[in-house]
RNA sequence: GGGUUGGUAGUUCAGUUGGUUAGAAUGCUGCCCUGUCACGGCAGAGGUCGCGGGUUCGAGUCCCGUCCAGCCCGCCA
């Protein structure tokens, strides 16, 4: 062994015993002939001191950042003591050294207030992993993973491996594939998901199988989004929904338990998509503040359960509420007196393209009782007074009214609502509230296919009472522009995604196990019964073989990780990410392959 | 595919209305320093202002194109 204790673990009670460290250089500080070096290895830093015995072989080899260097010595009190880091008390008196390693200068500091940016950073990710900030990250996602070993085992699920190489199926996201050698012209893909093979587990009778795997989608990328990721992947036999709800929510409060040490012991909510989607405009909302959506006004089709209330805006001749498919309104807490300039900000903030309102309607509520509006020519104080009721809205509030088309207006309303949630403070990083959302429609319509999809993946049931509207029902769209009177259209899917905090950090559901409703599925989705054989004749013919009833729920491993670590970004919590671009920047892939690659696979490029 | 922000010293950034020799901090190098821990002091080196084109007497600055990076929309069953 190159050392006796790491770098991180010497105390007073260690004084007087001859260590040997072995770590790398954090800083040199000199001070005439004598030099104190900060040694850093996984564990922490421990401060050596050359005394002017060595100062002239210190003078010949001179010691720079990120040096690897084996120290022996012994451990001694520091005569003024560093309170901030673990082994500030003591110090080793240096009596020999060896540098094991030079180092260039690196390219950024090695601190947890690095100055590199972000670019560097990847660039030289094993640099960067050095820092306490990212180790953090790595030591939280491992005890995550740990944490849900743990509880995954105690209840009895199996870890199963399997294959990265499988089958491409165009349902869902785009696939990675990967060319074949011995079998030319053809092409493996790497899994979206393990899902069908989980589902054959099932079907094998490993009742609980679970996984942390690795996933693959070639769709573009965001801040909380990888090509590769990992997901928490489980399956269960002879369950029904309900089941499914506690085992994970047991799940999730151990993690809580074990990574942040926190005891989640309240009622995990449970709200149906459509709520979500009434409430809050969005089906992973953030429960954690109010400022509830007021729907003014909606297509009547769209929220078939749901009631309206007209009255207060119409009749005024105001032409953008008439015209509009969509009026939303919310009341955001406090903000009656925001000046022109913040009113028209917000304007702005709605008229960008990714939200691509065409205004904003005010109504102050001001804390004597009165109403200011934009459209105060419209609407009489009256009107107005009666929607900041219908609103919710209290003295000091400013209601915010946007209105268009439905599903665009809908998310508009959403995304305010999220962004003045976020202005306000409301949404604070170390507070959490799950949320399960349940009751997804299992059908969405595809316009420019003039059929349906499947909102989850086609392996998803539908509630056993709609069951029958599917079997007995034709799919096929006679009329598109009435898609929404389709009797598939009104189909709930036996599904469920955790939400945390705004996060989906986790979905599943209840999977279809009989074959003929899982043909009457593919069927839906505009599948010859030839293609169904060709891409999933596998698993409909493993259904002929007593599948059981089963389920599972994929949790996004990295996704939670950064938020039980405080971050928007994925990132940080994958040792080895790719950027914007899908690209490593460390490594420099993809990149382009030899000549010789390209004849074993006989396959030539026709680049664009 | 679209929107948006940025690209200037090794690094993080500033750079006014287009105008003399492009600055700061940090890092790096050298010298000084016996108790620092963000050590301190002095000195020094370090620049294709992403790239290409244009406007102009003159461009880091204005215009067009392009590349790269970040964020967002579409997309992500």
């Amino acid at each position: 062994m190159f050392r006796s204790h790491t770098c991180g673990e010497l105390k007073m009670a260690d004084v007087n015993n001859d260590v040997t460290l072995a770590g790398w250089v954090q800083t040199v500080r000199k001070f005439g002939s004598i030099t104190f070096v900060d040694l850093r290895d996984r564990y922490g830093i421990t401060q050596l001191l050359f005394n002017e015995s060595l100062n002239e072989v210190l003078d010949k080899n001179p010691l720079g950042r990120e040096f690897v260097l084996q120290v022996t010595g012994k451990v001694s009190e520091r005569s003024s003591k560093n309170a901030n880091i673990a082994t500030g008390d003591i110090e080793i008196a240096v009596a020999s050294f060896t540098i094991l390693n030079k180092s260039i200068t690196p390219p950024f500091t090695i601190q947890d207030d690095t100055d590199g940016g972000d670019e560097l950073r990847m660039k030289y990710r094993f640099l960067d992993l050095r820092r306490n900030a990212v180790k953090k990250n790595l030591a939280l996602r491992y005890a995550v993973g740990r944490s849900t070993r743990n509880y995954l085992h105690e209840n009895n699920f199996m870890d199963i491996e399997t294959p990265f190489l499988i089958k491409s199926t165009p349902e869902g996201a785009r696939d990675f594939v990967v060319p074949s050698r011995m079998n030319a012209g053809q092409f493996y893909a790497l899994p979206q998901s393990p899902q069908t093979f989980k589902q054959l587990l099932m079907v094998s009778g490993y009742d609980r199988y679970y996984q942390i795997v690795k996933c693959f989608r070639d769709e573009d990328l965001r801040a909380d989004r990888q090509p590769e990721f990992t997901q928490i992947d489980c399956e269960m036999s002879f369950v029904e929904q309900e089941d499914i709800l506690q085992m994970f929510e047991g799940l999730v409060r151990r993690i809580f338990k074990d990574v942040k040490n926190i005891e989640y012991t309240e009622t995990i909510e449970r709200m149906s998509w459509m709520d979500a989607m009434w409430t809050y405009g969005n089906d992973k909302p953030d429960i954690r503040f109010g400022m509830n959506l007021c729907n003014l006004k909606f297509p009547s089709h769209t929220f078939s359960e749901q009631q309206d209330i007209p009255e207060l805006i119409d009749g005024a001749d105001f032409k953008v509420f008439d015209e509009a498919e969509t009026v939303v309104a919310i009341a955001v807490p406090g903000c009656a007196n925001y000046s022109r300039k913040q009113t028209d900000e917000l304007t702005e903030w709605v008229k960008r393209p990714q939200i691509g309102m065409k205004g904003l309607v005010f109504i102050k509520c001001n804390e004597d009782g009165t109403f200011k509006s934009s459209v105060d020519k419209f609407y009489t104080e009256d009107k107005l007074k009666a929607i900041a009721t219908a609103a919710n809205a209290t003295a000091g509030d400013l209601i915010l009214i946007v209105a268009g088309a439905e599903e665009k207006t809908r998310k508009a309303a959403s995304d305010l609502r999220m962004y003045m949630g976020t202005t306000l403070g409301l949404r604070k990083a170390d507070d959490y509230k799950l949320l399960w959302v349940l009751d997804f429609p299992l059908f969405e319509y595809a316009e420019e296919d003039n059929r349906w999809v499947a909102r989850h993946h086609p392996f998803t049931s539908p509630k056993p009472s709609d069951i029958h509207t599917m079997i007995n029902n034709d799919p096929k769209i006679t009329n598109a522009t009435e898609y929404l009177k389709h009797p598939y259209a009104n189909i709930k899917a036996n599904a469920y995604d955790m939400v945390l905090n705004g996060n989906e950090i986790g979905g599943g559901s209840i999977r279809i196990f009989q074959k003929e409703l899982q043909q009457k599925m593919f069927a839906a989705l505009g599948m010859s019964e030839e293609e169904q054989q060709h891409k999933f004749g596998f698993l409909l013919g493993a259904f002929e073989y007593g599948a059981p009833p089963h389920g599972g729920i994929a949790f996004g491993f990295d996704r939670l990780c950064a938020i039980l670590g405080g971050s928007e970004s994925i990132r940080d919590f994958i040792a080895f990410p790719k950027n914007n671009s899908g690209r490593d920047m460390m490594i420099d892939a993809p990149s382009t392959i030899d000549e010789k690659q390209f004849e074993e696979l006989q396959i030539k490029l026709d680049l664009k």
